[in-house]
RNA sequence: GUCCCCUUCGUUCAGUGGUCAGGACUCAGGAUUUUCAUUCCUGCAACAGGGGUUCGAAUCCCCUAGGGGAUACCA
């Protein structure tokens, strides 16, 4: 049987980090048993609606490179995948319960359900539906039917246990009398989560059922639904949560969540892939870099972790900067001119400067800091710094260096490293007594990038400008 | 409260009856480099606790504790 699995958002506003985490296992998982990956958007809550979530969450999967093969703008003989446009298909569907009598219409109000639930917390007894509506006569349901507000409610079994097996966690075992009579269909007309997932699973032949573990203590309603339809349930896997540093779920006061904010950052969306992956999940290796091929080779279903982790942004960072410094030239130049401010951006030598940072950072957002050197006249150098300026040894290094930049028509990274390397024979001196004067000239500071890119990136005329103006002090 | 799930270095992930309990991130030290960064090397650091089972337990069972999730006409 061909694997189908998918993931289904709500289009809520945002892409948490960890919903992208899940997209990912089922497309890992799809794509590595040449299967078909869905993307289902179940928007049956109109109170949560929000403008422009669909789009973004396109565009963000898109961008992270997550494509499905069937869902919005891909639709095929199972569609539509917007839930919003499949009401007929579970009006159809709890009409067909409603006749067995697996499921009945609840009249109880709002303000009911609230003190009857409030009353069972105030004589800590676990809030739950208490039937009130389950035994209502076919005549008396349909008589009020035709002028109360109801909702439709699932008859879930009052004894026994269900005991099922979820491919992350093994066999659980829920007990019947625990289980809720859920609400299937609002009075709005909208069916809820249980209902419509369950159902459109089994319309779009989903085998594989990869999501979150906050559904686990659901699974009984689920799976009472699929046996009252007749269907055979698809295969289960609930993934451990995504955890903040105090192993809270992972949430928006402590952090960044959503996926779009990492890109905004200027994470690598295959980095972020990668981190995602092996967050809850790892074939076993040594290796921890993985590109998408080679997630999709090793994934192993069966190897994903039951407890939560921790969302470590140190280890994003340095895996980031493993994608950044092993980043083809031109695509990185690409990237990273983007984060160039306006000041350097129509710089000629910009590239040059960008060369210089590329090993100092991890995220592309460092660049306007780590440029900052190339952007600003040299710093008066502090104490330390100017102290090694008045070495008698200084006005010999630069005399030679102006000597040699004399001869060349301009200078650039490899015939610096020469004059250098002759200054170094010539005068006998060497190491930090020779370099370190000369970055102080040149930038006022004792750190940065390699001095190669910043004469390469000042050029002849402002190289020799600068060691001129200490040389007349 | 009730139900369910989880528990190996600070973090992440290996390790499924016999391992010096391993890798990665972080941190510390060192090497290379003109400095910083990179890279490389070394080091610090864990089986939640208590009972069993067994010749032998991080691994199997039970209890406790801690953490998380669920308890909606939200998903």
């Amino acid at each position: 049987m061909r694997v189908v699995t998918r993931f289904a958002p709500s289009p809520t506003g945002f892409v948490h980090v960890g919903s992208h985490r899940t997209a990912l296992y089922n497309y890992l998982f799809a794509r590595q048993q040449g299967g078909k990956f869905i993307l289902r958007i179940e928007d049956t809550d109109q109170k949560r609606y929000v403008k422009g979530a669909v789009e973004n969450l396109l565009s963000s999967l898109r961008r992270l490179g997550i494509d499905y093969d069937a869902g919005p703008g891909k639709e095929d003989e199972k569609g539509p995948y917007f839930q919003s446009r499949r009401i007929t298909v579970y009006r159809k569907a709890v009409d067909q319960l409603l006749q067995k009598r697996d499921a009945y219409r609840c009249f109880c109000t709002t303000e009911r359900l609230e003190e009857l639930r409030k009353n069972q917390m105030a004589q800590k007894l676990p809030p739950a539906y208490d039937g009130r509506c389950r035994e209502l006569s076919q005549e008396e349901s349909d008589r009020r039917a035709r002028q109360e507000a109801f909702v439709i409610r699932l008859k879930t079994p009052r004894e026994g246990n269900c005991v099922f097996r979820d491919i992350v966690r093994g066999d659980v075992e829920i007990a019947w009398s625990q289980i809720d009579d859920q609400v299937l269909m609002k009075s709005d007309g909208f069916p809820t989560y249980h209902l419509a997932n369950v159902v459109d699973d089994h319309f779009m032949e989903v085998t594989h059922i990869i999501r979150g573990e906050e559904w686990l203590p659901s699974v009984p309603k689920h799976l009472h639904l699929y046996r009252c339809f007749g269907w055979n349930p698809p295969q289960m896997a609930h993934l451990p949560l995504l955890l903040n540093p105090d192993r809270s779920k992972l949430s928006k006061r402590q952090g960044d969540v959503a996926i779009e904010d990492y890109l905004k950052k200027g994470y690598v969306p295959e980095a972020l892939n990668n981190f995602l992956a092996l967050l809850g999940w790892n074939p076993g290796e040594k290796n921890e870099i993985y590109s998408m091929e080679e997630l999709i080779r090793a994934f192993d279903i069966n190897r994903i972790v039951k407890a939560g982790a921790v969302f470590d942004l140190q280890k994003l960072n340095w895996m980031n900067g493993q994608y950044i410094r092993s980043m083809e030239n031109g695509r990185y130049l690409k990237e990273a001119r983007q984060w160039v401010d306006a000041g350097l951006r129509d710089n000629p030598k910009i590239e040059t400067a960008l060369f210089a940072v590329k090993t100092a950072v991890n995220t592309f957002a460092e660049i306007p800091e780590k440029l900052r050197i190339f952007r600003e006249a040299p710093r008066s150098a502090d104490e330390e710094a100017r102290k090694m300026l008045e070495d008698a040894s200084v006005a010999q290094v630069f005399t030679e260096f102006l000597l040699e930049l004399e001869k060349v028509p301009e200078i650039d990274e490899a015939i610096f490293k020469c004059i250098m390397k002759k200054i170094q024979e010539k005068s006998g001196i060497k190491g930090k007594q020779l370099w370190m004067p000369l970055r102080i000239a040149l930038t006022g500071e004792m750190h940065g990038p390699e001095l190669g890119y910043i004469v390469e990136y000042l050029g002849k005329a402002e190289t020799s400008e600068r060691l001129k103006g200490h040389l007349n002090k």
